[in-house]
DNA sequence: ATATATCGACTTGTATACAAGACGGTATTG
DNA sequence: CAATACCGTCTTGTATACAAGTCGATATAT
């Protein structure tokens, strides 16, 4: 079988191997509903798409089902994992719990760390300075995740990391509506008033009700963004 | 090449790959200091030293990789990552956090899961009936994870699980003193004593300084036991 | 003697070949 | 016609071949 769209690189690799190409390449597909939860797709589709052989197709695909995304049935291919809303739902638990233990952890740090300066020029600004873009969505998860990197424990950080971008598939859905934006912009700005006056708890609690909300919103969003995709692109599983 | 030492099973795999039978001996190697922290080796000596072939080898060695345990060096070679006591004691208090978490919605359940029953059988029981085998550190692992299943969220549970395999291969080195035995059959004993009154905030306090005082020892004795273990295997790293 | 250039053994990354089981369509048998 | 056995196709798991780069030892030049 001869590559097909050969996106290898020149000369060697630049930094990221083939395998990791792959991976990010399977992710964005996923996360662009372009393989849906539920499709069935095998080693050598990936492959024969990427231009890649099924060794690096390989780690990417089994990465991504050490990390939840996708999963293989013995011999019979592979399959995108359909959606779990109780898993989200759990997941937005544990954001919940690593994130109030951040905020004590800077609350009780004897100087403010400078993060959160910049965290508050973004946030605290008036309605006609916000931004509505759709990347709204990483602006969001970097404030989150700015928060726990801040608190100083950094394995607490990656795991908060690879939890965040989990739930990103869903979560992006919740910054399509105006209104939740506007909501988003408010709740940042009073959690960061909080925390730079030290009201742990009250800052924990600003926090706790703004991530339960936003699971409560996607949750709703979620199945209706999803019959959409169902609709626009056919069932055929890869094949676009 | 061929195979030295096949432990390939007959017919064909039962359940498991070889992949995860090599990852399974290779994580077990490395926590019974057979590979110690620093070293360095190829993929073709454990391939060799398994039987198994370099495709299965390698899936094994990029999981361990993506869990902490190795890194690997571009066309150089893998190592056994050196021990960081700073991350260890992070991931020490990620526990807290996480257990924690879990008692406060122990505590918060209507009634109480029967699992906290079985917990106390074993662990509040005279010191006549107390067991001092070596299996204390699996049974310990086991109680603290039994505290994050019961609490509900699966998906913490499962961040939980990683987290405290990661730090097994030293949280082992506390149960080597019988002081240190004892005093952890007292401290889970009064810790189930206050989950099964509902104190959460007592439950939290024992269980946080529970787990620090672990940690705690554990920094002292890890240094002690490397040592001994460099003085009994040579200096020549995966070959015995 | 010392510094440098070159070469070769060894490493991982990737592609391909082979093995063994899953699954569905088809032919066969009642 | 219905049920069943069989066989070919497709799948992943594993082994091996090839590519490209690293690193140290050795020889050479200054």
């Amino acid at each position: 079988m001869t590559r097909a769209s050969p996106f290898r690189q020149r000369g060697s690799m630049r930094g990221q191997s083939l395998a990791e190409r792959v991976y990010a390449t399977l992710k964005q597909m996923i996360f662009d509903f372009e393989l849906l939860p539920g499709d069935y797709f095998s080693e050598a589709e990936v492959a024969e798409r990427t231009g890649a052989s099924r060794t690096p197709v390989r780690e990417a695909l089994h990465r991504l089902r050490r990390e939840g995304y996708v999963e293989v049935h013995f011999r019979s291919g592979w399959q995108v994992v359909p959606f779990d809303f109780d898993v989200f739902e759990q997941l937005y638990d544990v954001r919940i719990v690593l994130e109030c233990a951040a905020v004590e952890r800077l609350c009780a740090m004897s100087e403010p760390p400078p993060m959160l300066q910049a965290l508050r020029d973004i946030w605290c600004v008036p309605g006609q300075a916000r931004s509505f873009d759709p990347a709204m969505a990483e602006q969001d998860k970097a404030f989150h995740t700015a928060l726990v990197t801040a608190s100083g424990n950094q394995e607490m950080a990656r795991i908060h990391r690879d939890v965040s971008e989990r739930i990103h598939i869903i979560r992006r859905l919740d910054f399509t509506q105006a209104t939740r934006i506007e909501a988003t912009y408010d709740e940042h700005a009073v959690i960061l008033e909080a925390l730079a006056r030290r009201r742990t708890a009250h800052a924990q609690q600003l926090l706790s009700a703004h991530i339960a909300l936003s699971r409560n919103e996607v949750r709703k969003i979620t199945l209706h963004m999803l019959h959409e995709a169902r609709s626009r692109h056919a069932q055929g599983p890869p094949e676009a």
